[in-house]
DNA sequence: CGTGTAAGGAATTCTGACACG
DNA sequence: CGTGTAAGGAATTCTGACACG
């Protein structure tokens, strides 16, 4: 079958200016992040950028972040921690919900 | 909080060549499932339609039965009794997940 | 009835650059 | 460093219509 489990959250389907919208963050911002490496969207065959609602929220995250004067390098330092931790617990078989 | 709860299901934010692609269907296709008020897709203010995942489903499931040689109008009436359904569990505030 | 297609226009997205600071 | 903008081109989407059956 070729439908997905459960991952809305993951699956990249949001186009940029849907994603500015949900965010309120300008094409240009979303655009600078994912050259700083905090997001990474994927493309469609003829080069249109792609994002998940899991992206929607991390956006959402940089923006207070940056508010709060926070560099982008340090965003990018945080994230990659919070990633370790989901790869960890995903190695643990328990707790599906 | 400008954010969902968890409504990543139906929450319209798929343009129409993305569902294209997810469900195999073409823009045609798509459209006319529409004109014959099988789904329901919002529009961008520019009039661009927009699509949920929730959407997504049950337009594969309109081309399942289209293949068995169901009409759209039995499909209609079909998908607004599962609807009436669904209103009714809604009402019960126990099992939220 | 359900779907393909050519047609013309409008809206979207992309990249690289100049600008400010 | 993070963000705005004008620039030109490419890809996307929209509508109404003709066509087949």
């Amino acid at each position: 079958m070729p439908l997905q489990n459960h991952a809305y959250k993951y699956k990249k389907v949001i186009s940029i200016g849907t994603v500015s919208e949900l965010t309120g963050l300008s094409h240009r911002q979303i655009r600078y992040y994912e050259s700083r490496k905090l997001i990474f969207p994927e493309r469609s065959k003829t080069g249109i950028r792609k994002y998940s609602f899991h992206d929607v929220e991390i956006l959402i995250e940089i923006a207070n972040h940056l508010e709060e004067g926070v560099w982008t390098n340090e965003i990018r330092e945080e994230l990659k921690k919070r990633q370790n931790n989901h790869q960890i617990k995903i190695e643990q078989p328990y707790n599906t919900c």
